[in-house]
DNA sequence: CTTGACCTGTCTATAACTTCAGGGTTGAGA
DNA sequence: TCTCAACCCTGAAGTTATAGACAGGTCAAG
């Protein structure tokens, strides 16, 4: 971290003003180096400052929710991200058509697993283990196969259904 | 898009100043609008201002380059955003360990395997074939199971190895 | 001729810094 | 003791890409 960055900290308030020698230099004390270790930790986490000032500065407040919200937005970006690359696949593949497109679809996945082996009846177990015992896993598993909203909702009605 | 973004977009000389009518409002002609569609393209695939300049404007730079490059500093983007999702996951885990993430990862999702009836000797079967078939997509499902790098380095490694 | 819906340029704000300008302090070497 | 480089200081402005507010101009319809 830069030296600018613990400045800039300090002038919005997120760290205290630390003593100052006689030559009016800082002299972080060991309480200051430790706020500012919290700081970078979460920083590391990417929690906006903002967010480390009311986990820092208000006890009350859940730090825990703060991450957790923190959690989704991070997966929201991600999928921002993936899809910028897939917009940049698509603008290659017309002065570049060899490279492929990196996206797991259901079709490639379902291959993959019927060359491994799995037949039609052990994919629906999957399906009804995975509604059963981690729903939400299973709602992000099948948007990561990139099926159709209305498709996902089919299917996870129909693993409920057989558990 | 606002359109303070078209006439920041004017402002910096991304797009030329389109005529004027009588009464100096701005008319866009086809080809105006043809290069902000372009523009908006590749905005959409997260290229900066400053590389679609390079890209439109000196037509013998290389495009494609520029995309691969960005193309590569997005996957940087969402590794640096699965470290952060990583390290949130650490701070929940100290601070609140019974509330479960509603993230897909490895343990979770061998267990589900496990439990539909899939032994190791299947699951190791399952990454041969999808390293073998789709390397790509391989990557990108261990990924999405928020395996570190190195492990995944590892993992795939071992799929080669034994295809 | 008024009204309302557009348009105009300009200014401000955002996040999280970095850089700059123009100084002051410190420590080491000559 | 002088000097010089290498630090430190403050405050302001710049960065990126965009959104929105503001006061006023223009135009078509009624």
């Amino acid at each position: 971290m830069a030296r600018s960055t613990v400045l800039y900290y300090e002038s919005i308030g997120l760290l205290t003003r630390p003593r100052r020698s006689a030559g009016n230099y800082r002299v972080y004390s060991e309480k200051d180096l430790d706020r500012l270790r919290q700081i970078c930790t979460y920083r590391d986490a990417g929690v906006t400052l903002a967010d480390i000032r009311s986990i820092l500065d208000a006890p009350k407040s859940d730090a825990a929710a703060v991450l957790r919200r923190r959690l989704t937005e991070l997966s929201a970006g991600i999928e921002r991200l993936r899809e910028h690359q897939r917009a940049i696949a698509r603008l290659l593949q017309t002065t570049d058509r060899f490279r492929r497109l990196p996206v797991v679809t259901k079709e490639k996945f379902t291959a993959i697993l019927r060359a491994s082996g799995f037949t039609e009846e052990d994919m629906r177990r999957l399906h009804t283990e995975f509604e059963t015992n981690a729903p939400n896993e299973h709602q992000e598993f099948l948007e990561f196969l990139h099926i159709p909203e209305e498709e996902i909702r089919s299917i996870r009605a129909g693993s409920r259904g057989k558990g």
